[in-house]
DNA sequence: CGATTGACGTACG
DNA sequence: TCGTACGCCAATC
């Protein structure tokens, strides 16, 4: 059986998972999948996220200090912020505030 | 086919 | 504590 591209795929899936009003991080997924130094996979898995037919919440992922890295990637940058904003995220200067408090964690989605 | 880049993170000085 | 270097692996030039 071919590997598919288990990496990717796997990070649509945990990144469809993040519950609104929620956010994850980059190396979280990473570390969720294995890769824990393989943060960089996860933000072309976003890129390619466009690819996929089912639409990834990319919005919700943002690297680990909490900063809207990604928004430019975005059809409109704006809509990164407002998404959040309505799910209830504050965003201050691209970044999110009390991004501790938001943040969710893979784990959470063992039950852990 | 080789070099560079990229939605990041950790390690080291 | 802050700044720099390196690793990760795929895609693009």
């Amino acid at each position: 059986m071919p590997k598919n591209n288990d990496f990717f795929k796997q990070v649509y899936q945990v990144v469809r998972l993040v519950p609104k009003g929620r956010v994850t991080t980059y190396g979280a997924i990473g570390k969720y999948l294995g890769s824990a130094k393989s943060a960089r996979m996860v933000g072309w898995a976003m890129n390619n996220a466009h690819s996929q037919a089912l639409k990834v919440p990319a919005h919700r992922v943002v690297n680990r200090i909490g900063i809207l890295t990604g928004k430019h990637h975005f059809s409109i940058q704006n809509t990164m912020i407002e998404l959040l904003e309505e799910e209830g995220i504050i965003i201050k200067n691209d970044q999110v505030v009390d991004f501790k408090n938001h943040f969710w964690d893979p784990y959470e989605h063992l039950n852990l």
